[in-house]
DNA sequence: GTCTATAACAGGATAGAC
DNA sequence: GTCTATCCTGTTATAGAC
């Protein structure tokens, strides 16, 4: 064996998935990228021969595991509702650090790159979280339609509330969106927002 | 006179615009751009001395201007607010060509270039029409507290339909966000979602 | 104002020593 | 496994003819 890892796998990982999620797929440079990790361009092509791409679609594939052992599952379980929307609340706030991180799914879509290497998994993603929301809303006791609505907005809510949050240099619209969720999975619809009418 | 304008000033910027909406800007190369309008890299150059730089940034006030006038403007009228809203439906359906073209503010907005060239614009066009929403929802009836809430998750939910909407490949996200945003306004809770309950 | 041609540079990728 | 050095392509940007 002729030199150890200088850098350990995952935190290789964690710098690039930080690269990509603030700047994107062609915003991240390899010169950023070894940067980051601290590994010089050559050693990152050793380990992802496949290069920028293959940096991306492993860092996608390991962000999408992640999310399924920390908030997908979490969902499925047999704990009442909001206990286990407690848990994936708190998972979502680190996950995103807070909404200072933004999501490679909105990230790594292109819409001219329809088909990319990276388009089936985020769309899988997406509609995996949905079923996992929709799922948490009919334990609630909604109706099957009434929960994939609630679900769909979830998800519109967390996407929505990440741009919004970078671009206002604030966190504070995913703080909100986090406080709102179990309100817009669970919750009566008359407790939503508005302490005016009922 | 040398030669006259080969294109027209709106229609490039229209070309430019949709490149940059579809790939953001480190995705957007001057070929691409160039191919776009159908000028010549050069003459590209000439209209914008700035380069890609100012072609991102004249996009975006102009696409800021065209929203002042189609969307804020039509929220401050004397109308009730039921047919402001309409009005405003149809124009952001129009201008997200139903949720098939992103949102500049999203694929401008990069958070390693904190205090980049565009993102004191993006904040500013949040907050605008964060307020401007905010208004409606007033004049509907809500407080003022409430209505900042529902304003602030109208733009999440807007922003987080696009975001989706790229992500599945389908427009039908954007399409589910506008058919709501009434009542998300200016609904009263109870008429939210769910037909269980109440 | 627009074009062709080209300079100057950065990006992704590889070779080969250690 | 990692490094230094290098290649090649595509990118930004400019010069100069028309």
């Amino acid at each position: 064996m002729a030199r150890p890892q200088s850098v350990e796998d995952s935190v290789v990982m964690a710098s690039l998935s930080c690269v990509f999620r603030d700047v994107g797929y062609e915003g991240a440079s390899l010169a950023m990228l070894a940067q980051a990790t601290g590994l010089q361009k050559a050693s990152l092509y050793h380990r992802f021969p496949g290069g920028k791409q293959q940096m991306a679609e492993e860092v996608l594939a390991s962000a999408l595991a992640w999310y399924e052992t920390n908030i997908l599952a979490p969902l499925r379980t047999e704990e009442p509702p909001t206990e286990r929307l407690a848990q994936v609340v708190k998972h979502l706030d680190g996950f995103y650090s807070g909404g200072k991180q933004a999501c490679l799914l909105n990230m790594l879509a292109s819409p001219r790159a329809e088909f990319g290497p990276f388009s089936a998994a985020i769309k899988g993603a997406f509609e995996a979280l949905v079923l996992a929301f929709a799922g948490l809303a009919r334990d609630a006791g909604h109706d099957a339609r009434a929960a994939k609505l609630r679900a769909e907005r979830a998800v519109m809510l967390l996407q929505g509330s990440l741009v919004m949050s970078r671009g206002l240099g604030s966190s504070k619209p995913f703080k909100t969106f986090l406080a709102g969720l179990p309100d817009d999975l669970i919750g009566t619809p008359a407790a939503h927002t508005t302490p005016t009418r009922r």
